[in-house]
DNA sequence: AGATTATGACTGACTGGTCAGTCACAAACA
DNA sequence: TGTTTGTGACTGACCAGTCAGTCATAATCT
């Protein structure tokens, strides 16, 4: 995988502060006096954090380990003996911010409440447990580099998005059942989430020149959508 | 990067090769016969051509301008002739791609017609015009990898989505007026656009473990949103 | 018209900068 | 002490952008 030359800032305006910031950080992410395991489990954590930051910012073509590491307060080899390449540590990096929300998720599909309700609780899951997280950037990263990895788009696909979207839509099918919404509805979760993946997008190209209200947009979506059984 | 006139390997070994090379290459792209202000244009557009193609396979970053000078039959320093940069190749590619369809959309916003047809207009232009077509890609490409060029950004903002976002709002106000559709929506034209993004973003990512009906996903859609004004 | 000269579009080998991944060695631990 | 964990200089491969040189075509001349 190969580098663009021109928008990177010089190498050697970079090296002056590296040793002290490596110092730094170390300390700050890991303290040596705790125990192996945990140090570990600490280890991986802050490159995967550290990794989250660079591939955010720059993009993971662009990213550069010795970033990766130096963020990490960490050196470059010790990344290879977390994780096996870069596309790797890319690959974890999805799995572990992206899989755990799945649980809660079918939690939320399990109960039947008011739509009204139902509406408030889809919203402020997106909100607080993604687009108020960095979260936001994981599903961002997967929106703009899951093309190029098509096993790592299978995985999530497989073991969080395919999830997903069955709960939500035997929810919907429910609700749909009750006269509550529309048959139609149910066969597009994807109608559902469409305006958080729009806020996604719009916050990182747009927001400086419009800011969008994802909460109040979201909302009049969804009481919009679900606005339609109370007139039958 | 900067060249210092120093020694070069003999311009008679490498002259050999080149006029056949660049015979058929051309051949392949460019009759030689047209004029030269034909030639031209047609070089740019191929230029263009190729550059989606490989953008689009690989990413910008990742894509080999070479690869792009080999697909539009043209040597690389050509490129360089037509573009001042691989960033200013991908800036023009969005430009001159997606520019000419504002227009087309700002005539639909002015006329005034039943919600039901609006709704199958708008889902016509989005299949027809952009889902069915290479602008799909260039969209892809700007969600993608316009964070990463906040310039680009900024031009695709104002030149073309703030005049779509005010084109639906002023037609989404005056059906509001009409009673047709609640006053929140006009706030939030993205509401109306969103599934077309997820599709876009679907079929790059998930289409083939399940495919998606666009034109019914964005029919159900707006139909349901579009529904308020019937039952008051 | 045909011959001659001028132009600039086009070529592609080359350079300098870049970085993922390796590995010989060092430090920390138990 | 031996083992595990960590380090960072190094290498091999990569590619954007450059520019000296070429040649098809246009312009000018006879």
């Amino acid at each position: 995988m190969r580098r663009v030359a021109g928008f990177r800032q010089s190498a050697a305006s970079r090296a002056g502060r590296r040793k002290r910031a490596a110092e730094v950080a170390r300390a700050a992410a890991v303290p040596a006096s705790a125990g192996r395991k945990a140090r570990s489990g600490k280890r991986r954590e802050a490159i995967l954090a550290a990794a989250l930051d660079e591939f955010s910012s720059r993009g993971f073509e662009a990213a550069r380990l010795e970033d990766v590491a130096r963020r990490a307060g960490v050196a470059k080899g010790t990344i290879y003996l977390y994780f096996r390449d870069k596309e790797n540590l890319f690959q974890e990096l999805i799995r572990t911010m992206l899989t755990p929300l799945v649980g809660t998720i079918e939690a939320m599909g399990q109960a039947d409440v008011p739509l009204p309700v139902l509406a408030d609780r889809i919203v402020d899951l997106f909100v607080s447990q993604v687009y108020e997280t960095r979260r936001k950037d994981v599903v961002r990263l997967m929106i703009s580099e899951g093309r190029r990895f098509p096993k790592l788009a299978e995985f999530y696909y497989r073991e969080v998005l395919s999830r997903i979207i069955a709960a939500v839509r035997a929810l919907l099918r429910r609700a749909a059942a009750r006269g509550e919404v529309p048959e139609g509805l149910a066969e597009f979760p994807q109608i559902i989430a469409a305006p958080g993946l729009v806020a996604i997008v719009w916050s990182g190209l747009f927001e400086r020149f419009e800011p969008l209200d994802v909460r109040k947009m979201m909302k009049t979506h969804l009481d919009l959508l679900f606005a339609q059984g109370r007139v039958p």
